[in-house]
DNA sequence: AATATAAATTATCGATTGGTAATTTAGGGC
DNA sequence: GCCCTAAATTACCAATCGATAATTTATATT
C-alpha cells in the first residue's frame, strides 16, 4: 500500500514556501527559489501542491490561519475589552515582519488586482479580522469604556486602514516597536471621546 | 548634425512606461509590455532609457515630480490651513487610482526591500510630502486652528501612515470617494483637541 | 546630391522561466 | 524475499525573460 515515505511533512514545506513568497513577493519568487526554500525538488512541489499559483494560494491560506489563530489567542483571558483590542492589533503587528510587512497586504497590492481568487481570499481575510475587532469594540461600548456615540464600523475601518499603512511601512524599514507606538496612538484617537474639529 | 527625428518625445514614452509599472508592478511588467505601452521598440527603449531598472527609476522620478507638483498646486490660494491640509491630502488620493493605488506605496512594498536606490528615492519622496504637511500643521497651530499641544511630527506620521493604508485599499477595490471620506475622518481625529482614552 | 548623424527596426543571444515525462528509490503488505 | 505503491529524482521542454549587435531609415547640414 504505502510507498516511499516523504522526507518532510507537506506543512513544513508549505511554511517554507510561504516565507519565500512573503519575503520576495509572488512574481519575484521563482520555482527555483521555492525548491531552495523548501528543500523539495521542483517536480515534488508540483506533485504535492500543484502549480505555482495553487502553491501560493495554499501558502496564503496558511498565513491566514496562522494570523487568525494569533488574533484569537491574543486576548488570553483579558477582561478589559480595550486591552483586548490592543492585544489583538498588537498580534497583527507581530505577524508583520520588519523588512517584509504583512503577506496579506503585500499580496493585496501585488496580485489581488489581477487575480480574482486571491482577491476573494484576501477579502475574507480582512472581513474576519474586522469582525473580530468590531465585536471587541461593541463589548467596550457595552462596558462603557468607549462612548456609544462612536460608530463601530467606522472605528474598525480607521484602525484597519491604519494597520494596512503600518504594514507598508514595516515592509520598508519601520520597526515593530515604532509601529506599535503609532498604532496605540491611533487607537487612542479612534476610541477616545472627542470634540469636533474647529473649521 | 541631427539624425532621424524621433517619433515621440521621450517624456511621452516615459509616462506610458510609468503607467505600465503602476498597473502591473515592476516584476510583472516585461520589456514586451513596455514596448506595447510606449509604442517604442525594445532596442529604442534601451537606447533612450537604459535597462529596465533605469527606466523604472526614471518613471518613479516622474511620478514623484507629478505628485509633488499636484500637492503644491492643491492649495490654490486657500487661506485656511486646515482646508489647505485637506486639499493637500486630497491631491494625494487623486494621485492614487482605483485598482492601482499609489506607485510609490506599491514600490515601497514590492521592491524597496531589495533595492537600495529605489528605497532612497522613496524615502526622499515621503520626506518631502511629510514636510509639506508639517508646515501646514504648524501654520494651523499658529493661527490657533489646531491645539498647540498637538505634536506636529506625530500628527503628520498618523496622517501619512493612514495614507499608505488608503493606497493599499485603493489598489484592491476601495473607491476614491470612500478613501477621501475616511481620510477626512482621520484628519478630524488627528487634528481635533481630545480627551485621553479611559482605561 | 552626397554625407554625417541619430533614431528606428530587425534579428538574435544566452539564461531563466514555469511546467512535465520518465526513471529511480525506499518502504509497507503479503 | 518479492511486489506494490508513492515519493524522490533526473532529465528535459517550449516559451519568455532581459539585453545587444547589426542594419535600415529619415532628417539636417554641407
Amino acid at each position: 500500500m504505502a510507498g516511499r515515505p516523504r522526507k518532510a511533512e507537506p506543512e513544513v514545506a508549505l511554511t517554507a514556501a510561504m516565507n519565500a513568497f512573503w519575503t520576495k513577493g509572488y512574481e519575484a519568487t521563482s520555482m527555483s527559489d521555492l525548491t531552495e526554500a523548501t528543500g523539495l525538488h521542483k517536480a515534488s512541489l508540483y506533485q504535492t501542491f500543484g502549480d505555482k499559483h495553487q502553491l501560493f494560494v495554499s501558502a496564503l491560506k496558511l498565513y491566514f490561519n496562522k494570523t487568525a489563530k494569533a488574533q484569537k489567542d491574543s486576548r488570553n483571558g483579558e477582561e478589559n475589552p480595550i486591552k483586548a483590542i490592543k492585544a489583538s492589533v498588537d498580534s497583527t503587528i507581530d505577524q508583520c515582519a520588519e523588512g517584509k510587512g504583512c503577506l496579506a497586504v503585500n499580496s493585496l497590492i501585488e496580485i489581488a488586482p489581477f487575480d480574482a481568487e486571491i482577491d476573494r481570499i484576501l477579502k475574507q481575510f480582512r472581513q474576519r479580522l474586522d469582525k473580530h475587532l468590531a465585536s471587541l469594540v461593541d463589548e467596550a461600548k457595552k462596558k462603557k469604556l468607549v462612548a456609544k456615540s462612536i460608530d463601530t464600523k467606522e472605528a474598525v475601518r480607521l484602525i484597519s486602514v491604519f494597520l494596512h499603512g503600518l504594514s507598508a511601512n514595516m515592509a520598508s524599514g519601520m520597526s515593530a516597536n515604532k509601529a506599535r507606538g503609532l498604532l496605540h496612538d491611533q487607537l487612542d484617537l479612534v476610541l477616545a471621546p472627542r470634540k469636533k474639529l474647529q473649521r
